[in-house]
RNA sequence: GCGCCCGUAGCUCAGCUGGAUAGAGCAACGGCCUUCUAAGCCGUCGGUCGCAGGUUCGAAUCCUGCCGGGUGCGCCA
């Protein structure tokens, strides 16, 4: 509807243009934004007001010209001029009826397939394979998920990458501690990653010794040694199997098939070097290979190095990015790249993007993005920290989450088996902390606070599945399914109107989704239309309701909003309940 | 020292590419269950958008400076 507009816009300035109203060189930005208040109609557009200037005209006088040379249409039913010149639309209620129709009879909601579609390498979640994922990989793997998914709905193909970190130096200390223990006990011991991890770093610190074949290990390891690359792969395996359990209860998309590890590039590392060195880029300093990028300079304006091998020849996170940036778009294909990657290595990626341009690991029309997120933060505003003050596993967060839905649960009438209970608690505690991430603004730092996400109040999960089970409610005692209701649709009521102005609105909320990788954008378009729904819900009585056309049009609109709500937290990757 | 991010109601957060009277939720206060799930709905109260300049017809939004907070800056990833 958005972009219909548009279009009659762009076409009344090239009118314009035509009889000169406006000089013919301009190029105007089409805004259309969506009022506040009501009386501003459904769209509004500063165009007049933008190109008054230009044209040397009273942008009012302007704006009765561009309603005049837009073309004959049957979506805009009114536009009048308003204030200083702001075009005020109000969409034709023919056309929003018959978007709320085809929304009905779509199976994809009549949300449009992207014209130009990409292929988008998602660079997400990626945790270091040495530790148990904990709440620090959280909101890459939470908010990239949501991304892939909406931008897969969209109609653009997803190549997802799970850059897993399996490769740093910390592996011969975790090796070294494997070879100290017996098979069958290193088997129990990995089954917690954490202490292992903790126990190996205790006596890396205590004995030199140890310290010694830690360090021996990594070099034989990376030199391709058949015993310890076996003794690696063990731990790497079960490393790998943490993290699948904790996607599959997170209800992420990701598998061992995105995961294409740090160690999956290191035979391409020397050809790195060498690329660089041929392209006259590389500089010895202080023994280790560096590119010195003009664009970044660092105290005294000395240009930063980019440190590519190290003195003793080891290669570096930077040097296995490079190879990476290089890989997604040559080998995948990749159109555009996203990396859901932390506000702290915001540096790093800036200097690799700029670099690989600069050598040419990628070329030609590429959009690289590094979608930089903030920290989780307690609630004492300091980085989320567990109780004995170590990192959360997300395990064991997510344990609690669900415990602590379940006891909310309990304290609640309800009619549901204890089966029924533990499996609203889990989704109940997995969505709300899902949710209280993704409606939060990517870019800063949010606030972990245990009531907020699970009070079924405000802008949470429980809020919106909630609206969703009401829907279901009600077709489960009127005996009908949802997409069998006859007949049309009526807007009389004036929360049915703006229950549908709200439907008609899931395009272009996920185009908004896709283009700026802001899952909260749609958040809070479902918070919006569940309370546009629970309004409606209340003083719209569906099925007491003796007007048959008129019951089965709110029935449709119920139906609608369910799909759209369930739809739009699918794309969330959050499940939906039937009871609660 | 330099770079990046941030500062909006008592609290947690929105505010899209500069638009019209800065919005939600919580908390506080007041209403609404003989009728589809009250985990709900309706209302009231609450703001010097960190401070000071500038650009503009118009600034929370853009620019400059300051104050305050976070984070990063050579051989970890």
């Amino acid at each position: 509807m958005k972009e219909a507009l548009q279009q009659l816009l762009t076409q009344a300035v090239e009118q314009l243009k035509v009889s000169q109203v406006i000089p013919a060189d301009s190029q105007p930005r089409i805004q259309l934004d969506r009022p506040r208040d009501k009386s501003h109609g459904d769209f509004a557009s500063n165009l007049a007001l933008m190109l008054a200037k230009t044209a040397k005209m009273n942008p009012r006088a302007l704006a009765e010209q561009l309603i005049a040379a837009l073309p004959a249409n049957d979506l805009i039913a009114k536009a009048d001029i308003a204030g200083p010149g702001f075009i005020n639309f109000t969409i034709s209620q023919q056309q929003l009826l018959g978007q709320l129709q085809a929304a009905y009879a779509s199976q994809r909601l009549n949300v449009e397939l992207s014209a130009e579609p990409d292929c988008v390498v998602i660079d997400y979640s990626s945790p270091n394979l040495a530790k148990e994922m904990h709440v620090g990989h959280l909101r890459s793997t939470i908010i990239g998920d949501a991304v892939s998914r909406t931008l897969e709905f969209l109609g653009h193909q997803v190549i997802r990458q799970n850059h897993v970190g399996d490769w740093g130096t910390q592996f011969g200390m975790l090796l070294a501690h494997m070879e100290e223990l017996d098979a069958s006990d290193s088997q129990w011991q990995l089954s917690n990653l954490e202490t292992f991890y903790k126990a190996a770093k205790k006596r890396f610190d205590e004995s030199e010794t140890f310290a010694d074949r830690a360090r021996q290990l990594v070099v034989s390891l990376q030199s391709g040694d058949q015993y310890c690359n076996q003794l690696w792969q063990q731990f790497i395996d079960i490393s790998l199997s943490h993290c699948q359990e904790v996607y599959d209860r997170l209800g992420v998309k990701l598998t061992r098939a995105d995961v294409m590890a740090e160690s999956a590039y290191n035979d391409k590392l020397a050809g790195v070097i060498e690329h660089l060195r041929e392209r006259g880029l590389l500089v010895e300093d202080q023994g280790a290979q560096c590119v010195f990028l003009d664009e970044f300079k660092g105290k005294d304006g000395e240009p930063l190095p980019v440190i590519v091998q190290k003195k003793g020849g080891g290669y570096l996170y930077a040097t296995t990015d490079l190879a990476a940036i290089e890989y997604r778009q040559k080998q995948l294909g990749g159109t555009r790249l996203l990396y859901f990657v932390d506000q702290r290595q915001s540096l790093h990626f800036q200097q690799i993007f700029t670099l690989a341009r600069k050598a040419g690991f990628v070329e030609g029309e590429l959009d690289i993005e590094h979608l930089a997120f903030g920290m989780v933060l307690g609630k004492d505003g300091k980085p989320f920290k567990s109780r004995d003050g170590g990192v959360t596993k997300l395990a064991d967060l997510l344990d609690e989450a669900q415990r602590r839905a379940l006891t909310l649960l309990q304290q609640k009438d309800n009619e549901l088996s204890p089966a029924q209970q533990q499996h609203v608690a889990e989704v109940v505690g997995i969505s709300s902390v899902k949710y209280a991430d993704l409606s939060k603004n990517r870019t800063s730092d949010y606030m972990f606070d245990w009531d907020t996400m699970l009070s079924f109040e405000g802008n949470t999960a429980p809020y919106l599945l909630y609206a969703f089970t009401r829907v279901r409610s009600v077709f489960e005692k009127a005996g009908i399914d949802m997409a069998e209701v006859p007949g049309e649709i009526i807007l009389e009521h004036e929360k049915e109107q703006a229950l549908a102005n709200q439907l008609v609105k899931f395009n272009e909320t996920l185009q908004s989704v896709a283009n700026k990788c802001m899952p909260h954008f749609l958040c809070g378009y479902l918070f919006d239309l569940a309370g546009a729904f629970s309004s409606f819900y209340e003083h719209c009585p569906i099925l007491n309701q003796d007007d048959a056309a008129l019951r089965n049009s709110r029935l449709k609109l119920s139906a609608l909003t369910a799909r759209t709500l369930q739809q739009g937290l699918a794309l969330l990757g959050i499940d939906t309940l039937e009871k609660m």
